[in-house]
DNA sequence: CTACTTGCAAACTCTTTGCACCATA
DNA sequence: TATGGTGCAAAGAGTTTGCAAGTAG
């Protein structure tokens, strides 16, 4: 599961990829690459990144599923918005969305799941955690 | 915001309608009292348990936003299953999804959102938890 | 009585699938 | 070279919208 000690913070794709036994192509290597750069993107995003190098809408959607799959990326429904993609790489962390800029921000300082009344013998995976609300930016300035 | 003590703690459909300014209809009571008696429905099943009422699916969705947009409901995206709600009168609390059974639990004991680093001036509405993985029922005998 | 809701039916958008060609390992 | 991935185009689901009739306040 695990990488062992010594594997860099940030695998390239390919390494990523290469770890789970799927093959490096361009398109997910580029998928991969444009989800790291983009915060949240959803996967008309993710395409219109994508776009320029030929890839097909369709492939997105394959890929997306079969990282999801690989536990690569993980999905968030956004009211309003829709599905949103983040890549899994990171610690465990929770996501701040502001409700009224539509704004999904990281946020460390999760608790891990340890401390929650997890049900003995439930293996947990992966915990996803968003906290919905009003940033302080439109607080202050309610947007147009 | 918060219903004055002496309030009970299960008002009924009607009581939280009025309470948001919204007209308590036949259609938005019965996708209320579905949404309390099946443990977290998607559009299809909310639609099947209010049709032979008389309800259509037009106004499922359409209820759903208006309750969703006035606090009342929640919508979780469980994977292979899409988009799933939840009444959001109970007291704060986290959903373990099992990824084998696609069982949806509340589970109780999240700790509050105040523990979190949640930044300086963003003001919390609500808080998701969705915690992933396998349960004990799954691990020690697989689905078919 | 007036404004808000609902049902029906059609329109749309998003997502998935089949098949032939191409690229990775 | 063999297996698995991709693009294209079409099919399929789920979701939204317009409008006339009905209902709560």
């Amino acid at each position: 599961m695990t990488p062992p000690p010594g594997e860099p913070a940030h695998p390239t794709p390919t390494e990523i990829l290469r770890a789970r036994g799927l093959r490096a192509t361009t398109a997910r290597i580029a998928i991969i690459e444009a989800l790291r750069a983009a915060e949240h993107p959803t996967v008309e995003a993710l395409h219109r990144a994508v776009a320029p190098l030929g890839i097909a809408l369709t492939t997105v959607y394959r890929t997306l599923e079969t990282l999801e799959h690989a536990g690569v990326v993980w999905a968030i429904h956004v009211p309003e918005t829709g599905r949103t993609y983040h890549v899994g790489t990171h610690p465990p962390h929770a996501h701040l969305l502001c409700e009224s800029c539509g704004r999904l921000e990281d946020l460390e300082g999760v608790p891990p799941a340890a401390d929650w009344a997890v049900p003995e013998g439930f293996s947990v995976a992966h915990v996803q955690v968003t906290v919905f609300g009003t940033c302080a930016a439109c607080r202050d300035a309610p947007p147009a």
